[in-house]
Formats: C-alpha cells, sequence, structure tokens
DNA sequence: TTGTATGCGTTATCAT
DNA sequence: ATGATAACGCATACAA
C-alpha cells in the first residue's frame, strides 16, 4: 500500500474541502462548473484514487465476493471460476478466490477468513462440510450442486435429466454393459441424481451397469488411471461409459492402451461439455450443463440475497445432450 | 456485510476496554489470566471475528494480492492461479482475480481497481498494454512471461531452451518439414524465444520450417481449428509440429480428420506441460514447465517486494522435455 | 452551493 | 496491567 494522495490533498489543492471533493466522487448534489474543473484537474495532477477500504468501512459493504472451489486447475471450475469472475465484476464486484483442494480444515478456515474479510457474500462450489457447518454463517451464500438448507439458494444443472439423456442414448447406441463414475455418493450433492438416472435407465433397459465410487480429489487425475484401468480389467465386456468430461479422456486412454475402438468398441458420454471435450479424439459425445449461464445465475441470486431481495432456492438450469464422435 | 459484534462489545462483555481486547488480539503485552479468560469467553459466546477492513484501513496494508490472467478457463492460467492461490494463502495473502480477457480495456480497469482496493502487490499474468503504461504504478509487481521494466522482476521458464529440445527432439526423430505456431510476436513476450531456437536449430538443420501466428486470444479455443486446418491444407508435408499444449489437441483433431497418423506421419511436441497433456490420445510428448515453482517464486518474490527486501529481476525457471507418445 | 463534525472498527501512543 | 484517545480515509447529517 505505497503512500497514495487522499481526499484531503485533493481538497486542497482545488481550493475546497473533503465534502466537495466527496459529493464529486459520488454525484450527489450540484456544484459549480468552476469547482468540478478544479477538483477534476486536482485528482489529476495528484493521480489521486479513492481508498476502496475506507470506503467499505464507512459503508459496511466490501463489494467483494468470496468464491471457493476445490481447485481453478480442474478445467470445469476453471472455466466456472472464469465466468463467475466476468457477471460479478460486470455488477461492480471483485472475487476473492479460495481453492480449498477438498480439505475441510482449509475450506473451514477460508469461510472465518471470508467473514474476517466482510465480503459481502459467498459462492460455494467446494462441499467437505456437513451442511449444519454452514448454517448460521450469517452471510448470503449459493451454493453450486448442492443444498444446504431450505433457505439457501442453490444453482445445478438438471443432472437427473442429464444422467437420463446419457443412459438413453448409450442404451439407444445398443451398448449392453455400462459403466458409470460417481463421485462420493454419501456427499448429497445434486450430481448424484445422474446416478439415479443411470440406475434406473441401465435397470428399466435390463441393462448390466457397474457404479464406480471414485474419490474425493478432483484435482488428482492421477487416481482416474488406476480406476479406470481396474474398471476394463474386471469387465472387459464394458461397451459403454457415463462419465465425467475429464473421466472421459481417461477412458480413450485405456481404451486405446486395450486396443479398443471408441465409438465401435466402446461408446463414451461425458458430462460438463467444458471445452476439452471438444478437443479430444474422438471429439467427445457429452452432456452439455451450460456453465456461464449458471455462473450468472449464481451471481445475480447472491447479488439479490445481498441486496435484501427475494430469491429462488432451487435453480436448475436445463442440459442438452451434445451427440458427437464418441458414440 | 451482515451485523457483527465488534471489538466494543467484546471489551464490554469482558469487562474491560477495546485496548485490552485489541492487545489480546495481537498478543502484546501482557494481560493477567483472569482478563484473557474473560476476553476468550466473550469472543467466544459472540463469535467475535475481527474485521480486517478496519485493520487494514488502519495498518495501510491489505494483505491481498491482485492476479491478473488472461482468463481461468484456460488450463494454463487456472493450474497457474491455483497454485498462485495455495503460496499467497500460506503466506497469509487473498487473492483477488481479475480476467483479462485479452481487453486493454479491461485489464487497464483492473489495474485501476487494484489499486483503489489498495493490494500489496499485484501478479501480471496478461499483458496486453504497452510497457510505459505499466510504470509509475507505485506498486509492488511481478510478472509473468514478459519483461516490462529493467527493475520490475519477472518469472518465465527457459523458453529458448525449451524451444531448443522440442525443434531438436523433432529434428532428431527425422522431421523434415516443421511448424510452429506463435502468439503475438509484436508484445515482446519470452515464449517468443521458443521461435527464436525453433527457426535457429530448424536452419541449422537446413530444414523447412513454417512460423504461423495465432490471434490474442488464448480463450477463444475455436480459431485454432481453422488455422490448423489451413496448416495442413497449404503444407499437406508437415510432418512435426512445435506448438502449445492446447494447440496439440487441435492439431491431433486435425490429424485424426485427415488420416494423418500420430506420430507415424506427424509428430508433435507441446509445451506447458499441463494436465491434459498426458489426457490426450496419444499421450503428448512436451515441454515441461514447471508451473507450480514458478507460482512460488512469483509469491515469494512479490513478498519480498513487498517487505521491502530486494529481490532478484530474471527468474527463469528451468524446463524439460518429457517424451511421450506423439513422437 | 459548500463547510464542519462525527463515525465506520481497529491499532498504537500515551497515560495511569 | 489496563484505559482514554487519536489516527487510518472516507461519506453523510447537519449547518451555514
Amino acid at each position: 500500500m505505497a503512500h497514495t494522495p487522499k481526499i484531503n490533498d485533493v481538497a486542497a489543492r482545488a481550493g475546497v474541502t473533503v465534502t466537495t471533493v466527496s459529493r464529486f466522487l459520488n454525484k450527489r448534489g450540484y456544484m459549480s462548473e468552476a469547482t468540478r474543473k478544479n477538483i477534476e484537474r486536482a485528482m489529476e495532477e495528484l493521480g489521486y484514487v479513492p481508498n476502496e477500504i475506507a470506503r467499505s468501512l464507512y459503508r459496511q459493504k466490501s463489494n467483494i465476493i468470496g468464491l471457493i472451489i476445490p481447485t481453478a486447475s480442474h478445467p470445469f471450475f476453471g472455466e466456472m471460476t472464469s465466468s463467475i469472475e466476468k457477471y460479478a465484476y460486470e455488477a461492480g464486484y471483485r472475487i476473492l478466490l479460495c481453492n480449498s483442494r477438498m480439505d475441510k480444515d482449509k475450506e473451514r478456515g477460508y469461510i472465518e477468513m471470508l467473514r474476517r474479510n466482510k465480503v459481502d457474500g459467498i459462492i460455494m462450489a467446494s462441499h467437505t462440510l456437513e451442511v449444519d457447518e454452514y448454517r448460521n454463517l450469517g452471510m448470503s451464500i449459493v451454493t453450486m450442486d448442492r443444498k444446504i438448507g431450505d433457505n439457501i439458494p442453490y444453482v445445478t444443472s438438471d443432472n437427473y435429466r442429464g444422467g437420463y439423456l446419457a443412459t438413453r442414448h448409450l442404451l439407444d447406441r445398443g451398448c449392453r454393459k455400462l459403466a458409470y463414475f460417481s463421485g462420493n455418493l454419501s456427499l448429497d450433492l445434486f450430481p448424484n441424481k445422474r446416478c439415479e438416472a443411470f440406475l434406473a435407465e441401465t435397470k428399466a433397459a435390463g441393462v448390466e451397469s457397474i457404479v464406480i465410487q471414485t474419490g474425493l480429489d478432483v484435482f488428482d487425475f492421477s487416481q482416474y488411471k488406476t480406476i479406470v484401468n481396474e474398471l476394463f480389467e474386471k469387465h472387459p465386456d464394458v461397451d459403454g461409459a457415463f462419465v465425467s468430461d475429464i473421466e472421459a479422456a481417461h477412458v480413450f486412454q485405456a481404451c486405446a492402451r486395450l486396443g479398443k475402438r471408441v465409438p465401435q468398441d466402446v461408446k463414451v458420454v461425458g458430462y460438463d461439455d467444458i471445452s476439452i471435450a471438444s478437443l479430444l479424439v474422438p471429439c467427445l459425445t457429452t452432456v452439455h450443463q451450460p456453465i456461464d449461464e449458471m455462473a450468472k445465475k449464481a451471481v445475480d441470486i447472491l447479488l439479490a440475497e445481498i441486496a435484501g431481495a427475494p430469491v429462488q432456492i432451487a435453480n436448475v438450469m436445463p442440459v442438452s445432450l451434445v451427440e458427437r464422435e464418441s458414440t
């Protein structure tokens, strides 16, 4: 925090008092054209910029939003972060970024830190804590992909529908043995609904299904390799997989190693539709999640909450199946 | 900014004054065990957390670092952001995230915003402005991959060496016509040194070389598609490419469409070694850039600068060639 | 139309 | 060992 001129200096140089300068800054009330010019010139000459910390203290409002994600290194969260930042900035808010790395203590620490820093609200996209730990936070909050309370708004995609579309598609393409990778099923996240749909549809179709629980570490890609290899070792006859986009890349690799062709021998449907989905060879058929719209919705909802306006609690965004080359 | 108890409330409840509570908070001087207990209990009961905004105002120090990147949606910057945040947080600093999206005005706006918010320093990884615009910012700053002044520290990887390793490798593998994708060569970024090495080595080997300038929009992946297609249209006999990891994925796709096999017909070396490099089929041979170490270095340097300690201006991190399946 | 004085929550300097 | 008070930079009642 280098030494910078303050409102007082501007006032002195412009031959007025701080009040007038402040009114100029906040465009309140009227003032003579002459003083306006004077103030503008003084600011220019001094290179004055208002101190937002002082303003925040006075206004009891920081115009900062805390964003808690597992890690920005995961493309899904990277894309989401980028969009959230964009919409927040457009609305005059900045983003304080927190990577929980799926660590309970870190997440707790971040929440406390955000309270100390008086952020106006939190967008929570990392979920390692039990729901009751989020209660009585005394802050505006919106979650992504998880419901943590009846009054806390959440944004998610229509995971059941996505699971349905993906599974049906695989079935329609003639698959007879399907695999699904789930995250932690114990945490009651909305993405688990994909699994429900997967199970329901495979059962209805009388097709064998395999559900594999992956670990929590979304940022540890290396675990996927062993999981995928195990899958094909135990079930060499799997001919279809419904997994996240990143996992799909791993499935592609395993298939390549095992001499299985995609889509001829194994068909793969992803979920997310992050950029790399269309960058793989073959191009990945996947369930498109409207990441940018979800980000916008999360920001809109949070800002409404902050403003004390009523908000919709459930915000389930539509998904669609993007058919490409992997099926 | 919800209503929260302040130091006054704690003091009242503990039967002391704000001074004592403040001393407790900052662990300065001694106090009786009894009052210490009282204060602890009062804080506990009130759920008190100190207001960092007020602290920042008084201390003239925000403990916040501004990070300007093109976009977190690009995996390279996503990974870098994740690491930077990690090291900053460990040192007691938070990250205010700014995605410039390669927009001059946005970048300028962000710099001003960071000044207003009194961040203690800036890590600049987006470069759309001319170097003189960064002068007299009056803030601690460290750049990634670009030198903007003799006294402003920068962190980069050994791009020339990387370019050398990649080109030599391609040559050693027998390639006779090499393509290279460069970013904007006019901006004098360190990554341009890859191009220099590429040109020098191909020339020395008497091998034909093609340099293609891509646009500025690192986040607009779609442009790559047309560029790659054009390349193979004009030069069907290209048998080697040295490009960024993301571009490599596009090259793979083009090859697949054109029936060219990687690595038999076309060999590809990437640069960055982001996660997806090892997720492609075939696995990408690439120049490993130590992203995490670079992030750590950038944070360390910036904090030293903030502390007024002398810092090394040039910080060029070593690279290595990771041979995988694409060559 | 412009100025004076007070408070936002905290810390540090002086007292006691 | 603890208390009173003046900053930190700004914005707003209230005066003038």
